[in-house]
DNA sequence: ATACTATATGCAACCCATTGCATATAATGA
DNA sequence: TCATTATATGCAATGGGTTGCATATAGTAT
């Protein structure tokens, strides 16, 4: 049939489509803490790089995300107040993890308490 | 990757699925004003019947929608709250389309004001 | 310039939902 | 019983999103 879109469901459409899918919904609701580093991302989803990379791309040109770079790092922020209703309605309030994840950026070294997880002392 | 699934997003993740689909999305948002039959979905969305109840089936395997049966016609109806509230967050309330679509069934021909749509005269 | 780290991009292969269609079933009436 | 209408099911083919990986780019430091 493939007629049958109409222009009232599409912005809908678009949204589900990007939430149906279990890495960027993961990403999405851990941004809803804050910002997050790439690096951070990758180690809370233990995903490699590029795959993080892709869904942030997705999600940053879908407008739902936003980032900002400062040096070698880049912050993902959620850029979407609607998404953050959703995501409340359903996953409800934030959770905060056990052990919040640490990744090798500034600004999770400053704030370290533990050991990072992914940093391997070498020596 | 195929790991990150992690089971509190799950049902989320079902959920947009489902949502992410024009024909489905259009019937749970015909499906917000009360019952409809299948052969008035089908005169909705303009597509052929076995299209319809395959996403009817699809959205009652998930608890979205129930139906019951009175003679011939079968009758849909939103069962899910929550879907109803998320239509009502991202569609807005209750389109009422200018010309309400008629089909054969008693329901509306009984209150049937104008001449059904799909209704043809072979004398 | 070179090296190194963090992040982004390109692209091909794969996989699975989508969908079209034939057919089956349910219910009613003649 | 047969005919007809409304609805459901089965299944193969297709198309488009997903994903893995190689590689490119950005930024910093020596």
């Amino acid at each position: 049939m493939s007629v049958m879109s109409e222009e009232r469901y599409e912005p809908a459409l678009r949204l589900f489509s990007l939430l149906a899918h279990p890495a960027r919904l993961r990403i999405l609701d851990l941004l809803r803490r804050g910002e997050a580093c790439v690096c951070h991302l990758q180690a809370a989803l233990r995903a490699p790089q590029p795959y993080i990379s892709q869904q942030l791309r997705v999600l940053r040109e879908a407008g739902l995300i936003a980032c900002r770079r400062e040096g070698l790092f880049v912050y993902y922020r959620l850029e979407n107040q609607q998404v953050a209703h959703l995501l409340a309605d359903l996953l409800g309030p934030v959770a905060e993890e056990p052990s919040s994840l640490q990744c090798t950026c500034p600004r999770c070294r400053e704030t370290a308490s533990f050991e990072p997880i992914f940093l391997v002392e070498v020596n």
